[in-house]
DNA sequence: CACTTGACCTGTCCGC
DNA sequence: TGCGGACAGGTCAAGT
């Protein structure tokens, strides 16, 4: 699931929501998924939600920090205190009762902050995971070292990308844009639309990029995050932000999803799905080269 | 080094 | 209606 634009959502949802209080309690109802000991965040104050790729991290008073990898289907829901007049119940669709009578069966970690307000941790396929580690040992995380570049902040630049691209010559595109050590954030639906957006095939190799095509891809890749984010990510299926509204990409998607159908720019192609490194990947025979 | 496969899990969808 | 297989946003380890 949740790829950058998703998380970056669901940080800011949460971000204005929780920063200031402090964790009250923590009910681990799924050990596997909860690594670290609760009381080491227990009673601490949330000072900040930072996102690393698609990794969210709490940070907290008392010297610790809780990370949170959402992997393909986990979900992070606030809701607010069952006395509060200030927010909303939920964001809406009543209808998917997964979102409703929290917690529930794929509710696996549950914390309560000192506001009274609740923070779920649902993942329908548990591999997500809740993690405290030593504010001190996060950088050298073995997943935070690997982590590449912000693809929307000023160390992503046009020469890293083309400099990258070199450097792994022989690798398909496609799997380039999915290595997170090249670029950090970039998942299956948005490596398929940033290629589509610079008309690049994804079984190029990446040393045969040309300067312009790097360029093109460049920028595509930061089109596609802003317009993902403008319209709050992507739900296939079971994506939702903090507060449980679904995103609404997945409409003006061009390739994801659209196996089939007529592509939206050269009006001639049919949007084809194949395999690359065992990922399904959409693109338009007629107009990417 | 680059690529493939399997593992981790549960659920949904499609064809027969 | 039931059954089996394919497939699903991510990452990691092991094998070729």
């Amino acid at each position: 699931m949740p790829e950058l634009p998703e998380v970056e959502t669901i940080r800011r949802g949460l971000e204005n929501r929780v920063v200031g209080a402090t964790i009250a309690s923590i009910d681990v109802r799924a050990p596997k998924i909860f690594e670290g000991k609760p009381e080491d965040v227990i009673g601490h104050e949330i000072t900040g939600v930072e996102r690393h790729g698609k990794l969210l991290v709490f940070l907290l008073t008392g010297g610790n920090v809780l990370t949170v990898h959402l992997k393909m289907t986990g979900q992070l829901i606030w809701q607010p205190a069952a006395d509060s007049q200030a927010e909303p119940v939920m964001g809406g669709h009543p209808e998917e009762s997964y979102l409703h009578n929290l917690p529930h069966k794929h509710t696996h970690v549950v914390l309560k902050l000192s506001d009274g307000s609740t923070i779920f941790f649902n993942d329908l396929r548990k591999f997500g995971r809740m993690s405290v580690v030593p504010a001190s040992n996060f950088n050298d995380l073995a997943f935070v070292q690997k982590l590449g570049p912000e693809p929307l902040e000023a160390d992503f630049t046009r020469k890293y990308l083309q400099e990258q691209l070199q450097k792994r010559p022989r690798t398909v595109v496609k799997s380039f844009l999915l290595d997170q050590a090249n670029i950090a954030g970039l998942g299956n639906i948005y490596a398929d639309e940033s290629l589509f957006r610079a008309a690049i095939l994804p079984n190029r190799l990446s040393g045969s990029l040309t300067t312009g095509e790097s360029n093109n891809l460049f920028d595509a890749i930061q089109e596609t995050l802003e317009l993902a984010l403008m319209y709050g990510g992507s739900s296939e299926k079971d994506y939702v932000n903090a507060i449980g509204d679904k995103g609404t990409y997945l409409k003006i998607a061009n390739v994801y999803h659209r196996t089939g159908k007529d592509c939206n720019r050269c009006n001639a192609g049919v949007i084809e799905r194949i395999k690359i490194g065992g990922r399904s990947t959409h693109f338009c025979p007629i107009c990417q080269h």
